[in-house]
DNA sequence: ATCTTTCTGGAACGGTAGGTCCATAATTAT
DNA sequence: ATAATTATGGACCTACCGTTCCAGAAAGAT
């Protein structure tokens, strides 16, 4: 063949993600992008196409990567402690701003709703897809299925919320109290109906 | 003293709210402003400063917009069921897609949260303003202080969660199921907590 | 060592962003 | 009617946007 390419796609990717996380898709310029990737205006369009297509392939290996965190913990853990994981993730581990970036899929339902449907879409699709992992453990709690999906709906809306209070530096015991409540409601409904799976 | 103002101000700011709301503040061009407003360049800086400054009069007059809507809802019906309006209002209105713009509050924070953090601050205030009111409401309702505090917390955050579902264009059913999910898990604490107001 | 292929750095492109400036129009006070 | 003051339209500014292009560097194949 020739000469190979001389950057770590995977890598350049996972610095990209981390950028668009936090800056969002129009306040994230090519030149940062090029900057944070290391690489060339020439090598970046030959690699991604534009900057939209880098995007898309961001919110697919950001999404991929959060529904894998979810997954490993359901395969270790009770069910109502993996979801809590997931809502808790990010907020006990460290008070750094600079780590409190939301959501990158909620994110980027409000910043291109009206910019760019598509994309809105697109992170819209990969927002559904957890939900559905929500529902499947919901249903391993003992949840009959009518009422594992009315409460994965509204785990999604407490997901979505919590990841706005986020971005908002709330203080993390504030932020870990909202979230008890929340899941104190979700388990005693459950319990209530289904007195049978007393613990969860 | 001299030649007078050619346009309404108030009524160019209520254009200017629906814009932002609508698209954001980077996507709104100060072009797009000035169209909609119906004002030339010179005239727009005269009388607001720059883009910025109308933006953070744009967050205040929604802001005030949204608590007199909650407040006076609070004035003509029971507790909860001016809360729950607050949470119902453009929901069962309308399917039209193009009123479905979220909360601009909640829009903002996510947007230039790592952006521009004196305006993510402004909404967060507003957002906080907001949160006591659901506090006061709680408490007509008969919750306990701390009880109180700590549902408006939760509310704010399904608010938060309900604004990004919207911008989703979630259909309208499924966003009032899963308010009411929420609002059935708050009332049902309260009044087990509280059984002397059975209705609310 | 040469040829071929692909990658790379950087200059250049048209378009648009937010913001400034000035000549002119319009109004009030005298 | 004239002077003083302020609003207006539109040309203009600089900076940056995402993208394209090309000359040259680097590596594999023969």
């Amino acid at each position: 063949m020739s000469r190979p390419v001389e950057f770590d796609r995977d890598q350049a990717v996972q610095k990209a993600v981390h950028l668009f996380w936090q800056r969002g898709y129009q306040a994230t310029s090519l030149t940062d992008l090029l900057d944070t990737m290391g690489l060339s205006r020439s090598s970046f369009y030959a690699a991604f196409g534009d900057k939209r297509g880098l995007f898309v392939e961001c919110l697919d290996v950001f999404a991929s990567r959060n529904q894998a965190l979810l997954q490993r913990a359901r395969d270790r853990k009770p069910p109502m402690a993996a979801l809590r994981s997931y809502f808790e993730r990010n907020f006990g581990q460290t008070s750094d701003p600079d780590l409190h970036f939301g959501c990158m899929l909620v994110n980027t339902v409000i910043e291109l709703a009206a910019i760019d449907q598509g994309l809105c879409d697109l992170a819209g699709q990969h927002l559904k897809t957890i939900q559905d992992l929500f529902e499947a453990c919901l249903g391993d709690a003992g949840a009959e299925p009518d009422e594992a999906k009315q409460a994965a709906a509204f785990l999604m809306m407490v997901n979505e919320g919590a990841r706005v209070s986020d971005r908002q530096r709330i203080s993390i015991p504030d932020q870990l109290a909202r979230i008890n409540t929340a899941f104190g409601y979700v388990e005693s409904s459950i319990a209530n109906r289904n007195p049978a799976n007393a613990q969860l």
